[in-house]
DNA sequence: ACCTGAACACCGTTCAAGT
DNA sequence: ACCTGAACACCGTTCAAGT
C-alpha cells in the first residue's frame, strides 16, 4: 500500500520563508483552554482537543507549557481574577467576605475540575491569585482580626466555599436511599424544600460561618489598626 | 523473529479442570483498591495495577465491576464506613457533629482523591455511606432540628469537611506569594502559628460553624420531639 | 524560535477464545 | 462462570526533523 495523501489541512496561519509572529502563545492557550473546560468539562480537557481548537499539533504546546498542569494552574489564575474581591474596599469585614464567598463559589460552580487544584497549587506564580489573597487579607486586618488569625479565617472560608463548589454538582437525587433502609434520611428528604438545594445549603452554612467568626472575634478583643 | 516464550506467571491460585472458588470477589477488590489507594496515591489506582496485584489480567476484573467508577464507589463507601457517627447516640447535637465532623475529615484527609467523588455520587448503592447520614440526621432531629434544615446542616457540615480534606494536602508555602507585591499575605504568613496549620484552620471554622448552628437552632424555637 | 509527525509508555474497556 | 490475551481508541509527553 502506498501512503495516503496528507489530509487537508487548516487554513495556514504562518508566513512563509521569513520569521512571522508566532502562532501560539502563553495567555492564547489558557484563553482556549478556558473555554474548552467550560464546554466539554475536566474530560474534554486534553492536549490533544487543545491543540486542534488552536489549529496546531499536540506537540506545538510544549514550546509554550510545560505540562499540563501548567494549562491548568494558568486556567486556574484566570479564574481567580474574576472573583468579587470589590468589598473589602469599604463594606464592614463579614459583609466583604460574604460577597467574596458567594462569587468564588459561583465561580467554582462552574468550574468544579479545578477545585482539587486550587486547595493544592502554590500561589507563587498566579499574579491574580496572590492580589486576591492581598486584598481579603487586608480587609480582615483592618477589620479589626489579628495578623495570627487571618490566615486561618481565609483558609476556614476557603474550604467551605471549595467544598460547597462541589456540592452544586451533586444529582437532585444524590441522598435518595433507594431500596436501602433509611427512614430519617427520607424524612429530611421529603421536608427539604425545592428549588436550589445546593444554593440553600450554602447559605445556611455560610451566615453559620459569619456568625461564628464574629463571635471569635469578639473574644479577641480589640486590635491595633 | 519467533515469538519469545511467555514470561514466568504467578503462582497459579485455580483449580484445574473441574469449577473452584472464582479468583475475584467484588470485597476482595475493593479492599485491594482501598491498600493501593493509601499506599500509590490517585495516579497508583490504576485497573492495570490493581490486577497485578490481584495476580489475575486486567480484563478479568470486568466479571465483577462494570467500570473504574464502580470501583471508586465502592472505596468510598468502605471509606465512610469508617467514620465515627457514635457522638450521635447520646451527647448534645453539636458535640456529636464535632466529634462526626473530625473524623470525616481525617478519613477523606488520607484519602483526597477520593473528595470529588463522593460529592457526586447517589448514596443509593452504598450501604454503609446511607447507614452514616441515618445516623446524622437521627441525632440532629432528636437534638431539635426542625426537619426541613436536617439536609441542609448536614451538607454544609460536608461541604467544609470535604475542603478542608482538600487543604491537609496543600504544601507548606502555598501562600508564599514568591517574588510577586502582596505585603498583606507576607505579614499574615509570618504571623500564622507554625505546627499543624490545616488543622488549626479546620478547628477554626468548625467552632465557628458550630456556633453559628447553635445561633440559628435557637432562632427556630422549640420543636415537636 | 517554533512547528510537524512519528514514536513511547501508558490508560480504561471490549471481546473472542479458552476452561 | 470466569479467566486470558489481543485489540481499540485514547492519553500526556518527547524528540528528530524541518523552516
Amino acid at each position: 500500500m502506498s501512503a495516503p495523501p496528507p489530509p487537508p489541512r487548516p487554513p495556514a496561519r504562518r508566513g512563509r520563508g521569513r520569521p512571522t509572529s508566532p502562532v501560539l502563545t502563553g495567555d492564547g492557550i489558557t484563553a482556549e483552554a478556558v473555554r474548552l473546560l467550560e464546554e466539554r468539562g475536566r474530560d474534554g480537557l486534553t492536549m490533544a482537543a487543545l491543540a486542534r481548537r488552536l489549529g496546531v499539533s499536540p506537540s506545538a504546546l510544549y514550546n509554550h507549557v510545560a505540562t499540563k498542569q501548567d494549562v491548568l494552574r494558568a486556567v486556574q489564575d484566570d479564574v481567580n481574577r474574576r472573583i468579587d474581591c470589590s468589598g473589602f474596599d469599604g463594606p464592614p469585614w463579614d459583609e466583604a467576605l460574604a460577597r467574596w464567598a458567594w462569587s468564588y463559589r459561583d465561580a467554582y460552580a462552574r468550574h468544579p475540575a479545578l477545585v482539587p487544584i486550587i486547595a493544592v497549587t502554590p500561589v507563587s506564580s498566579a499574579p491574580h491569585t496572590v492580589a486576591m489573597y492581598e486584598r481579603v487579607s487586608a480587609g480582615l486586618l483592618a477589620g479589626g482580626w489579628p495578623a495570627h488569625l487571618v490566615t486561618n479565617v481565609v483558609v476556614a472560608v476557603e474550604s467551605f466555599v471549595l467544598g460547597s463548589a462541589l456540592d452544586t454538582q451533586s444529582p437532585e437525587d444524590i441522598f435518595d436511599p433507594g431500596e436501602l433502609d433509611a427512614p430519617t434520611v427520607r424524612t429530611a428528604n421529603a421536608a427539604r424544600p425545592g428549588g436550589d438545594t445546593a444554593r440553600a445549603a450554602f447559605d445556611l452554612g455560610l451566615e453559620a460561618l459569619l456568625t461564628g467568626l464574629r463571635a471569635v472575634l469578639a473574644q479577641q478583643g480589640p486590635q491595633e489598626g
